[in-house]
DNA sequence: TATTGTTATACTCTATAACTATA
DNA sequence: TATAGTTATAGAGTATAACAATA
């Protein structure tokens, strides 16, 4: 057991998280997104031809069947929409809207204002490192 | 909008988190135990004369009625008991049992070693500014 | 036979309000 | 009246299994 569970890394990783998270879904709100949704919207804007729904599913560690969901709420939204790929028609491509991209556009700005809050106590070497080594831990036990 | 999602700190911190979490929660079940619920066990076993349920809410970031729950559980176990607190008899203190205390310090050595594998990848410095940097967010923010 | 997406289900986590007993 | 704990409930997140369409 840890000294103190304050040294604990999952703990802080886990507080410091949920924090960054609630700020985040309270700017997000303004925008009628929640940060699962929102991850999606900004997945789908990255890539212009549209991303596979089980390409999400592995980059944003979720369950194929989460994302299924996450994508019918997004196209009620009018936010995303869903194209059946040419390729391989068992797969549809889950591609941006015109107006999906304004609004992950606002809302991506007001999003990371909320988690960038927190890190003003921390140097621009310290925000490097944090990003670097969270960056690592994501894709070394992904 | 982050340039990328990948880029985006409240993402990384989830990610990073619910990896940990995911593997912190299979080390535990060896224990009978969850994150949750070895995170109260940890507190009431740091502190000898017991904790009062509205302290581990409030460092664990918990609404008061969830540390009920928690506590439930780990009487059932016969890891803690509750005890009137002598000065105000509203307050219960949670009080590690002897059996508590052992399961928490076995529990403690498999989750940290769970927890900690995936920081193997960074160097002895970027670990404690990792540590450090979430402690202020956690601080900061909380 | 294997894979993509889908539906269904259950369990955990989170958030809220209302109630009790003490102060 | 204010606070510590408790109960109840609903919504969000997570995990799993089974199924249809396509490869």
């Amino acid at each position: 057991m840890a000294k103190r569970l304050a040294d604990d890394v999952g703990f802080l990783l886990s507080r410091a998280s949920g924090q960054v998270l609630k700020a985040t879904n309270v700017a997000l709100a303004a925008h009628g997104l929640r940060a699962r949704q929102y991850a999606v919207l900004a997945l789908a804007c990255e890539a212009p031809d549209g991303s596979s729904q089980r390409h999400l599913a592995g980059v944003l560690g979720l369950d194929p069947s989460q994302v299924v969901q996450l994508v019918d709420e997004l196209v009620a939204a009018g936010l995303v929409e869903r194209r059946v790929a040419e390729a391989d028609r068992r797969t549809r491509l889950v591609v941006a809207t015109a107006e999906g991209r304004r609004v992950g556009e606002a809302a991506g700005a007001d999003a990371d204002a909320a988690a960038e809050a927190p890190l003003v106590l921390l140097s621009e070497g310290e925000r490097d490192v944090l990003r670097d080594a969270l960056t690592r831990i994501w894709t070394a036990t992904g």
